[in-house]
DNA sequence: CTGCTTGCGATTTTT
DNA sequence: TCGCAAGCAG
């Protein structure tokens, strides 16, 4: 495996970006942009990355102070791999490559006051978030049944990523009727925050939203930052939502000298707040701007370019761009069908053995894309099965691993004695006989006394509630913490031996000894070497609440081994910014690519990200590329049809199919398969199940219900849900079907109108459908189909 | 206060 | 089907 653009060549360091020919024409331009605004259109492989580098070394060379320059990433991994060849081209020089959530800690640490925050301010995750939300409710005594902390901190985080506060919230929707969950969310917003803010922590969303306050709120701050960096640049800017899009306008205002390199047909992070509205109106934001397209790719043969091509043209909100490459035309490539996932798994599995074997592959040229998680066991299966070696990029994130957790939590609540979430976290870990009702009882009292946790502990014989045997308990843990503060200031490797030491939290894992135990103490005896490995790289500047910020920004699920010479399986999100000689992308099917929600939602907009998806999985291809599909698919023990993906129509492919090919899956195991009572179910969709089911697909046999009667909307034939006879304006559009029409069915695909019947609300439309090459009939009033095009 | 059982719910996840 | 989280007995 590499990284795209991870080819770091001699060259580079040599020229140091004196104009050397070994860039394109408009690799060049946009290396050799000076000032003002510049757009950097980069279509796949087209060596985006090597472009910002050699361009950061270019401003220096220019005579701009390396201090003045401001690299954003949004990955970590990304930030190093910039950061290293930065480093390379520039030697000594200090540019600051950050992603967005670190540079804006760092500003925080700088001015938390006026964000109402302490300057060792904990950074709450995604658990962090939940348990604080858990106790929100409790406290508001809202039922966490019906009102899932993770749900209503959905909400949250969405009006988060839309800039909208707990106040403004709250405004909104205090006293308007109508949706639940609005009205709690506008209760619980600004609890949640109060909360936050009561534990001196910020959550990830809040880090970029106080930064938007701090800028927006101080002028002063932010012309000071604005002259600060003078050149900033910002990569993958279709990815940035609207927090990060302010941010990065308030640091280019006075000093427009902003550079935002990304590309739309990759922005696949919508459901995150992701606006990829932002990188499509730079021109607009920024009117004398300089938009430069990376057109040439350098990683993917012909075929695989035409088919990514012919893909991405299906997309309507999109800036038209050239795919183009001097690259062979290569293999293929193939649309593969099976006949389910164990047959696609052995398919795949077969063809990397045949290709290590007799063509040579190394493991590590392989990948395999799937759109969930879910889809990795059966692969995995089959590849254990051949054994062959393979890696899963996914996995718990390393400080996601509950023990890792609580020795952090341990080091927060030593580092921020308010983060209530720490001490509940670790409170009574290892047991120290402090249950729930002991640590409400600690925590409401220190409420009241307005003190944090650890100093009611202290004096946890003045908590009145307490039972003796409780008050004593809590005190010793008081006096434990007091004990580990000694080491607060020293080397973060020292307090953490203190911590593994004096809790006992060691002890208690060597003597359980069991298998699943001894992994827990190797993690954080990982840990342990990562604390002192800062304490080294930081040195005097190093600090807990540094090591701490650290940590909490750092996802180590980076580990997959580039060189480990083995098949990488990963999810297509992931996928993102890689490259692999050979790649498999399996199930393309129907409710997987795209994935139900975005069908079921019918926004073209969702939709189009899921083909952005595919997109993007494609293009990590170098040489060899395999979609494949399966006639039915177990999911979550249910058995259910599967129909190709309307993508795969999308694209001419070479067809490999190996259902109807004799002696891989007769029709007898078809049949029984279909004899499953589910099937049924699948298929016709059930009245009795819901009535709005998008299942009310009807037997072509003329065993459906006859027309009972015909609506009495005399005269007009179709016109009478297109004058308003229907419920809806969607209705009106269904009802308005016609022979020849292109309509598309969430769950079948799209294909053609062949035949229609009855009126209004009984409208019944055929559909032959372009991929399964099935007809199937629906109530046209009641069914999801939806027309695509405009009718002649 | 802990250990077990049942039940629900379920994409994607840069930070 | 599977994994975690809330709910009850000892």
């Amino acid at each position: 495996m590499k990284n795209s653009d991870n080819g770091f060549d001699a060259a580079d360091a040599a020229v140091a970006g004196s104009g050397a020919n070994d860039l394109t024409e408009p690799q060049n331009a946009a290396v050799e942009h000076f000032e003002g605004p510049l757009l950097v259109l980069a279509g796949p492989g087209s060596g985006k990355t090597r472009v910002i580098t050699r361009r950061i070394a270019r401003l220096v060379e220019r005579g701009v102070d390396p201090r003045e320059i401001l690299a954003i990433t949004f990955t970590n991994k990304a930030a190093g791999e910039m950061g290293t060849r930065v480093q390379q081209l520039l030697p000594g020089a200090y540019v600051w490559v950050s992603t967005f959530h670190r540079f804006c800690a760092r500003l925080l640490r700088k001015r938390p006051e006026a964000v109402g925050l302490k300057t060792n301010f904990s950074i709450y995750d995604t658990a962090d978030q939940q348990q604080l939300m858990k106790q929100v409710l409790r406290d508001l005594d809202i039922d966490a049944t019906h009102y899932s902390p993770r749900k209503l901190l959905h909400q949250i985080g969405h009006a988060k990523n839309a800039m909208i506060t707990a106040e403004t919230y709250a405004r909104q929707f205090n006293d308007r009727v109508g949706d639940h969950m609005q009205s709690v969310t506008a209760k619980v917003y600004p609890a949640y925050q109060r909360a936050l803010l009561d534990a001196n922590a910020v959550d990830f969303d809040d880090l970029l939203l106080h930064v938007v306050m701090l800028l927006s709120e101080n002028e002063e701050i932010r012309s000071d930052l604005d002259n600060r960096f003078k050149f900033v640049l910002v990569d993958e800017y279709q990815d940035t939502n609207t927090a990060q899009y302010t941010i990065v306008r308030a640091l280019a205002q006075d000093e427009p000298h902003v550079c935002v390199t990304g590309d739309p047909d990759q922005s696949i992070y919508g459901w995150r707040g992701a606006k990829i509205e932002n990188i499509l109106k730079f021109e607009r934001d920024y009117p004398d701007a300089t938009t430069i397209r990376l057109e040439d790719n350098f990683r993917s043969t012909k075929s695989i370019l035409k088919a990514a091509d012919d893909l991405i043209a299906h997309n309507v909100h999109r800036k038209k761009k050239v795919l183009r490459t001097q690259n062979d035309d290569g293999r293929d490539v193939t649309r593969m069908r099976l006949r389910d996932g164990k047959a696609e798994a052995e398919a795949i599995a077969e063809r990397i053995v045949d290709a290590h074997r007799e063509e040579g592959r190394p493991y590590s040229d392989i990948a395999i894309f799937y759109r969930v998680n879910a889809l990795s066991r059966e692969i995995e299966r089959a590849l254990g099965r051949q054994k062959i070696p393979y890696q899963v990029a996914a996995g718990t994130a390393f400080y996601d691993r509950a023990e890792v957790k609580d020795v952090l939590g341990y080091l927060r609540l030593i580092a921020n004695p308010d983060d209530v979430v720490a001490f509940r976290r670790i409170v009574n870990k290892p047991k120290r006989a402090i249950g729930d009702k002991t640590q409400q009882r600690v925590t409401s009292w220190a409420e009241e006394q307005r003190v944090d946790a650890v100093e009611a502990s202290r004096h946890a014989e003045q908590i009145k509630s307490l039972s003796k045997r409780a008050a004593t308990s809590v005190k010793k843990f008081g006096a434990l913490i007091d004990a580990l503060d000694e080491h607060a200031e020293g080397p973060v490797g020292e307090l953490m031996k203190q911590v593994l030491d004096q809790t006992g939290y060691a002890e208690e894992l060597k003597n359980e000894d069991s298998e699943e135990s001894m992994q827990r103490l190797a993690n954080v005896e990982e840990l342990l070497t990562a604390a002192c490995e800062y304490d080294r790289e930081a040195g005097e500047e190093g600090s807990l609440p540094g090591f701490l910020e650290q940590t909490s920004l750092t996802n180590e699920t980076d580990t997959v081994d580039e060189e480990a010479g083995k098949v990488t399986l990963m999810t297509l999100h992931a996928a993102k910014g890689l490259e692999f000689p050979v790649v498999f992308v399996v199930a393309v099917e129907q409710m997987l690519l795209p994935h139900e929600r975005s069908l079921k939602s019918h926004s073209i907009m969702e939709l189009e990200e899921e083909r952005r998806l595919l997109f993007v999985g494609i293009t990590r291809a170098m040489e060899e590329l395999t979609l494949s599909h399966v006639e039915r698919r177990e999911f979550r023990g249910r058995p259910t049809l599967a129909v190709p993906s309307e993508f795969l129509s999308e694209m001419n492919l070479e067809v490999d199919d190996r259902v109807s090919d004799p002696g891989r899956g007769g029709p007898a195991a078809a049949e029984e398969w279909e004899n499953h009572s589910d099937f049924d179910d699948f298929a016709f969709g059930d009245a009795s199940e819901e009535t709005e089911n998008s299942n009310e697909k009807i037997e072509e046999s003329p065993k459906a219900k006859p027309s009972q009667g015909q609506p009495k909307v005399g005269g007009l034939t179709t016109g009478a849900a297109l004058l308003g006879g229907g419920t809806s304006q969607q209705a009106e559009l269904r009802a308005g079907f016609a022979v020849g029409d292109k309509v598309r069915h969430p769950r079948y695909g799209t294909g053609i109108v062949v035949e229609t019947d009855g009126f209004a609300r009984n409208r019944r439309v055929t559909v032959e459908f372009e991929d399964s090459q099935d007809r199937a009939t629906f109530v046209a009033d009641k069914s999801p189909l939806q027309p695509i095009g405009l009718r002649p």
